[in-house]
DNA sequence: TTGTACGCGTTATCAA
DNA sequence: TTGATAACGCGTACAA
């Protein structure tokens, strides 16, 4: 791989000069900048990205950290992200934490290390330390969950969604409606939960605790709380899924066991998945604006670091507080939702 | 953030001892050794990556360039890929190209100037250039579809695939079975359509190739494709669809016109999605092993690279050939394919 | 076994 | 406007 150097030899002229004008340097005579682009292309010439960040101490690449690459929702927030991303000149590095509080504490260190000049992450546990990317002065903006700690975020209205699904289940004519969500560290996971049990409180319904399941966020623990909740004493008639993962393990229990949707029992569930639409009986959903979260997510992240470049470690002003935003859910109603007799 | 001269002062020792120390060289004085760790340990020490990347020339993250996250069979081999990556030191960098050639030219780029220490790509076309990074050492494995240059790559039987589904249709005594496959210049495109090709010549079925319709792998391509098919004078009675995105699409246009699978339309499309046993008439696949292709692709890399370091530039023997891994699909027969009347 | 000193490829400073 | 040169932080010959 050729260097700096060997284009400046080409060229006939500094390494010095070969950098500005490499780099659009307006102070440079248009004649040599010729010369040196035409022996750059020539040599093949491409900047060695680790001199480059290791002299500027900053790199163009954030890190995407997602709790689950399996599940669309994310994949959609990477793709609003990207966008923004890419129209700034970033690239991003997506970092798949799998729903895995080890793997994503590997990946924060992988992006501490490598100078990333922005961290996206959807944290798995509330309690995820992002100390010490923000003491060495990286941007992190949660998307999804938030943390204990305050830091630039962007939600959708979760508890708001949870309430209004399952209002709408009980103004079907569902009795007694379950909540199969998250882990109990998970910031949506509690959120929903707490959407689902003050629809209960409201309709006077008690005992509500004693339907709800925490699991992980995948299709095996949907299953297997389904399973749970059907073979309890009392079971329920309607089921209230906080992400489209857990979903599809209810959905697998319920056809391994002949339960029709919206016959035998209700169920709406987070997250418009593309195949919602098209089971057997069409899922009734909570939407969340993934998209949206990516871009303003990025949005956010590329307004703390312009700021940073301004404030260069002096501090002519305290950074600005950590803003959060919160978008709405839509309720899509299909018909899982719906009572058919 | 402190760098290893202050962990030298800290410990009262040279840089050169700490490095070693910290990279755990035997020859070091195991007093000595531990105060190094300690003052480390209570600095917050953390080595700076980039600048260890400038100076072994090499980096432990491979870039995964998979051209879409949207879709679930991508994600699948990320895991495949992740899994052997963590096990042997590396971090995985995803990257998506979105089934977009210039978006994935530029991350082989930005994959280049990062000095990662192996590339695995599943390619938007053929003809994708990979000259750069062979020519710099960069082992590339290509997944799911191959290059037009040979190069390792591990591949699952594309065209034995579609012809057994294809055929499985005729069996079920559908008559015209059309294909939706993706771009020409996908290598995948290719295969799945000529083994449909093939299943239509062993069944003297003439005019092939006015059953086929390529577009993209995306679903908004599959319900284009859906519909001109069925709009077209002598419209088909089943479809071989290239892959899930596809699929969805395809769904979407025939529950718009209120056509049943099975019953007025036979289907069967490769990859099985998560949702595909879920959905009205459960759908029939080609399952191709995903997962196993990551694993089987990070093997290939792994092979390339311990072997590059054994023969550092110098040249004692030439690199081993291109290798291809050919992994077997599996056809799961649902209700979608079988012929209701 | 330890420390000194150099080099990795860039960018940024400074003097000319 | 240009060029010489000093960093950036780390690993490693080489000498001690």
């Amino acid at each position: 791989m050729p260097t700096i150097k060997d284009v400046a030899e080409r060229a006939g002229v500094s390494v010095a000069t070969v950098s500005r004008a490499l780099n659009g340097v307006p102070s440079v005579d248009p004649v040599l900048a010729k010369r040196v682009h035409a022996a750059a292309r020539a040599l093949g010439y491409r900047a060695n990205g680790v001199a480059r960040s290791l002299r500027r101490r900053q790199t163009d690449v954030w890190a995407l950290i997602i709790s689950d690459v399996a599940n669309p929702f994310f994949t959609a927030i990477a793709r609003g992200v990207e966008d923004v991303a890419q129209q700034a000149g970033y690239s991003v590095l997506l970092c798949n934490a799998d729903e895995d509080a080890a793997k994503e504490a590997r990946y924060l260190e992988v992006a501490e290390r490598s100078l990333v000049s922005g961290v996206l992450l959807s944290p798995t546990i509330t309690g995820s330390d992002i100390g010490r990317l923000q003491a060495s002065g990286v941007p992190v903006v949660t998307v999804d969950r938030n943390l204990s700690e305050p830091v630039d975020s962007v939600l959708a209205d979760s508890a708001t969604g949870a309430f209004r699904a399952t209002e709408h289940l009980l103004e079907q004519g569902w009795r007694r409606p379950a909540c199969i969500t998250g882990p109990r560290q998970a910031a949506t996971a509690e959120d929903r939960m707490r959407g689902f049990l003050d629809a209960l409180a409201r309709h006077r319904i008690r005992r509500g605790r004693s339907l709800v399941r925490h699991t992980n966020y995948r299709a095996d623990g949907g299953r297997e709380a389904t399973a749970e909740l059907l073979d309890a004493a009392d079971p329920p008639d309607a089921l209230f899924v906080a992400n489209s993962e857990l979903a599809l393990g209810a959905l697998e229990e319920l056809t391994a066991r002949g339960l029709r949707l919206g016959r035998d029992i209700g169920m709406v569930a987070f997250d418009d998945a593309p195949w919602a639409a098209f089971i057997e009986a069409p899922l009734s959903v909570v939407a969340q604006p993934a998209y949206e979260i990516g871009v303003e997510a990025a949005r956010l992240l590329l307004d703390r670091i312009t700021a940073a470049r301004k404030r260069p470690s002096d501090h002519p002003g305290a950074p600005a507080p950590p803003r959060t935003v919160l978008l709405g859910t839509r309720l899509i109603v299909r018909e899982s939702s719906r009572r058919h007799r």
